[in-house]
RNA sequence: GCGAUCGUAGCUCAGUUGGUUAGAGCGCCGGUUUGUGGUACCGGAGGUCGCGGGUUCGAACCCCGUCGAUCGCCCCA
């Protein structure tokens, strides 16, 4: 016999129970952005490297180490797309989406990074995605923060708390940082090794190392609130008051940061609350719904600056949140105890679903057993076809309104 | 890239200090209970013990390698 060839590693293959708290997710996410009046879009899960490797930043080990990337028969580098945002904003300017703006756009799907798999992170995973691009009004983020927080409760999940923070606008953010890097570079032989190594590459990173060498010095150091800008200010107060007027419950993030130079301003990430039930689901991989706002990525495709705020959220991670969603029961099963009364059985079962009513048929294995497999399996009504004395007879086993119903629909 | 733990039937797992022919439950298939029903009983199929090498009279068990999985670190768009 052949051998069975493996699936690839960080790839899933979601069945059952799993697979029907996936589609929860899914059918939920698109009914609360029609409630906000985002825009359906879809886009190639792949594209030209440069459209993630531009926008992202070649610096990254992103770029080098956790893209998909391949040539194409032509020599061209192309790459699985490993978020939304890029390929969104692509689409955005080689379509002329202008004409639209503000456009608020909702897509989900597949997303592939190469890293090593963990407890809710996959090389294939899928995401929700929501962004309002051409919007530069602080509005815009209470917009999407407000669909975020009622998605979150239409999809039942609790102990789940906003953590907001502001990176500024470009001066701001680059204050900030220039302060974190001395601050830390003075007490640099004390942190963590790790720590060090970021001090050069992502110093903003070291806020939320969970070394604890690192975490001493994170507290005392300087905030983003001494370095904004009189407008970013009163942008940061704006989303916050927009917020409390929406009934968004959030908390102050000082520490969150992102952490890729295009983001500008609103930094979020929806987090389960210390010690809740849903922190337990879901390992180290705490953050369930991430984003911010992104005016500086336009330009880095060849647009003209355009502000642009979304989010993306794991749609693995709300699925293991949402609880058990067991598969819907048939209205009925047709059940044939004798085969002689297969015809009479098929007929029935055509009926049965023209009239709506989920219906399923058991007609194999032993006779004798099939009622009991049909009981087994559970279902709101069983209809069975037997010979009984050399004429058919028909049993339907149901409540009296199920029973009722289902005689009108057999005749 | 690094670390820890783990790979036995379709699934969940036993398997003693290394000792004959590797087990159970569930599921599946067939039969019995001449029955309006999820019960019970009987029988059956299904395993190169992840793979390769080594130690040994003898390996599911010990050692090395390899592949895979899980969890964590790094990273996190």
């Amino acid at each position: 016999m052949a051998k069975t060839p493996q699936a690839i590693r960080g790839t899933q293959d979601i069945f059952g129970p799993d697979a029907e708290a996936f589609a929860f997710v899914v059918e939920t996410f698109e009914r609360v952005r029609k409630l906000y009046r985002f825009r359906r879009a879809e886009m190639p899960v792949f594209e030209k490297t440069e459209v993630f490797a531009r926008s992202i930043g070649e610096t990254t080990d992103i770029v080098s180490k956790e893209m998909y990337s391949f040539d194409d028969r032509g020599g061209e580098s192309l790459t699985l797309r490993p978020e939304f945002t890029a390929g969104i904003a692509r689409a955005y300017l080689s379509n002329g989406w202008q004409q639209y703006a503000p456009v608020k756009l909702a897509t989900h799907g597949p997303l592939f990074r190469y890293e090593r798999p963990q407890k809710g992170r996959y090389r294939q995973f899928h995401q929700i995605d929501a962004e309002i691009i051409g919007a530069a009004e602080p509005q815009a983020d209470v917009e999407l923060l407000a669909m975020a927080d009622q998605l979150l409760k239409e999809l039942g999940i609790e102990g789940v708390t906003l953590h907001l923070n502001t990176l500024g606008d470009g001066d701001s953010r680059e204050a900030w940082r220039a302060a974190l890097v001395e601050h830390f570079r003075a007490v640099k032989d004390e942190l963590s090794e790790d720590s060090q190594e970021r001090l050069e590459k992502n110093p903003l990173r070291i806020l939320d190392s969970k070394d604890r060498r690192d975490q001493r010095f994170v507290a005392d150091a300087p905030k983003i609130d001494q370095f904004l800008s009189d407008d970013a200010r009163a942008f940061f107060d704006a989303v916050t008051s927009g917020l409390d007027a929406a009934g968004v419950k959030w908390t102050r993030a000082e520490s969150l940061v992102r952490g890729l130079d295009y983001y500008r301003h609103t930094a979020f990430e929806f987090i389960p609350d210390e010690g809740s039930e849903a922190a337990g689901k879901l390992g180290s991989q705490s953050t369930i719904l991430g984003g911010g706002r992104y005016d500086g990525l336009m330009e880095s495709l060849g647009g003209t600056a355009t502000p642009a705020v979304g989010w993306a959220a794991g749609i693995e991670r709300l699925a293991m949140l949402v609880g058990e969603k067991g598969e819907p029961q048939a209205d009925a099963i047709v059940v044939v105890e004798n085969d002689d009364a297969m015809t009479s059985a098929i007929q029935a079962l055509g009926k049965l679903r023209a009239a709506g009513l989920s219906a399923e048929l058991f007609a194999s294995g032993s006779p004798r057993k099939r009622f009991d497999k049909a009981v087994k399996a559970g279902s709101n009504a069983i209809v069975a076809f037997d010979i009984r004395d050399g004429e058919e007879n028909r049993r339907i086993k149901a409540d009296e309104a199920g029973q009722a119903r289902i005689e009108e629909v057999l005749g």
